[in-house]
DNA sequence: TCTGGGGTCCTAGGACCC
DNA sequence: TCTGGGGTCCTAGGACCC
């Protein structure tokens, strides 16, 4: 989809149409631009730019809250009118799909007549522009739709991917970033086709498994990881994360305790909501100075409890967090799933399923209510006030 | 410039096992 | 006594993507 996130919010408020916006956030506010419309980009202005900065650059764009709940709303039309098309389609995130077309000519006829169609029936659904590459990988699919930008079709044709991505840079090749890019400089390798010349022995040595996914890459081969699956294979999460990054750093302990509380629900409705366990937890934690440690802990059975989440990741922040130093953001990371049937402790038994059915309650409320309406109490600190000898019966403070 | 949040994949070292 | 080789799991960090 093109410029997604700015597309969805001139579709809420089409005075925005044909003006400099950024979607990410105000100006002054810690963060980065999630998306800039082709207007606010002939100013500099690039996503995963600090906000600061693309004020700077641009200071009478205008600036508006990303609203994730929209774009997955979006994402999810998008997907009907794929998947209506050709039943083999896998978004690649939220606003990006490969399709399978194989096999569909009689339907469609050649190619180039079948992506104008389908480009046609995205704008007729959603009313949003996209772009479509076509090809006979998903690597040359992925470039040639860059290269369509915007609101375009590319085909290109089988035999001549090389010929298409030799005068390419090689920062156009998915997962060559600033870092290989520079490496790939040193070597005076600049575009893609300098890279298909050269050996892949060479590439292996200087880059190793990389080098060699490489090579492939700059004759337009899928290779490697995720290039390997079926489209449209279902892989489900091998991670599920929450972190918050606060406006102002903190070394108030009750803050940070209840930040990691809070995360914790977030990582544990999640975990329940795909019905996994974790057997891995990760901390992460970053200084005012930016630098950041993780710490992760894994335990035997994996959980899926908030309780337990929060228990383990306050073991390792208490033993990890220089106490008194300003934290800049906490995130709590849940990886390495738990398979299969897992074998209770028999003790804990008991308490785990009172726990389990607390918490699915608790979903639901959050369902109905919002977020807010419950909690775990290290996360309510400064909402209800705690049980003290001066108010014994912990009645709640002025706000509920 | 002053750097979000949610992910994936890779590397490298160390513990541990046979 | 003076130190193998192969495998798996865990942890930490980093590049990269949208």
């Amino acid at each position: 989809m093109d410029a997604f996130f700015v597309s969805v919010e001139e579709l809420y408020d089409p005075s925005l149409k044909g003006k400099p916006v950024v979607v990410g956030g105000r100006p002054n506010e810690r963060g980065v631009v999630s998306a800039a419309s082709y207007e606010a980009r002939k100013f500099g202005v690039h996503s995963a730019m600090p906000l600061r900065t693309a004020y700077k650059l641009c200071p009478q764009a205008i600036f508006v809250e990303g609203h994730p709940t929209r774009y997955r709303e979006y994402s999810g039309k998008v997907y009907e009118v794929l998947q209506a098309f050709s039943p083999l389609v896998e978004m690649a995130s939220v606003d990006e799909a490969y399709l399978d077309i194989t096999g569909s000519e009689r339907l469609y006829g050649p190619p180039l007549k079948a992506a104008h169609l389908l480009h046609d029936r995205m704008k007729a659904a959603t009313n949003l522009n996209c772009s479509i590459g076509i090809a006979a990988s998903r690597l040359v699919a992925k470039i040639s739709s860059d290269q369509a930008k915007p609101n375009g079709v590319l085909w290109v044709i089988p035999g001549r991917e090389s010929a298409f991505l030799a005068p390419l840079d090689v920062r156009k090749v998915p997962g060559v970033g600033k870092v290989t890019e520079k490496n790939l400089h040193a070597f005076g390798i600049r575009k893609v086709g300098d890279l298909a010349q050269l050996d892949d022995v060479f590439l292996e040595e200087k880059f190793g498994k990389w080098g060699l996914a490489l090579a492939g890459k700059s004759r337009g081969l899928d290779a490697g990881g995720w290039y390997d699956t079926e489209i449209g294979e279902d892989t489900g999460p091998k991670s599920i994360s929450h972190e918050h990054t606060f406006s102002e750093d903190t070394a108030d302990r009750a803050q940070l305790e209840s930040t990691l509380a809070k995360l914790s629900e977030m990582v544990g409705r999640r975990l329940r909501e795909h019905a996994l366990k974790a057997r891995t937890l990760q901390l992460k934690l970053r200084y005012s100075d930016f630098s950041t440690i993780t710490r992760a802990h894994s335990i035997p059975r994996g959980t899926q409890l908030d309780t337990e989440i929060y228990q383990e990741i306050r073991a390792l922040f208490d033993a990890n967090w220089k106490a008194g130093a300003s934290v800049r953001l906490l995130g709590i990371h849940a990886s390495s799933w738990a398979d299969g049937e897992e074998q209770m402790d028999l003790l804990g038994e008991d308490r785990h399923e009172r726990w389990r059915k607390t918490l699915a309650v608790a979903d639901r409320m959050r369902d109905k209510y919002g977020d807010a309406a419950v909690g775990l109490a290290a996360g309510m600190r400064g909402t209800f006030r705690e049980r003290t000898h001066e108010n014994p019966a912990g009645l709640p403070g002025k706000k509920k």
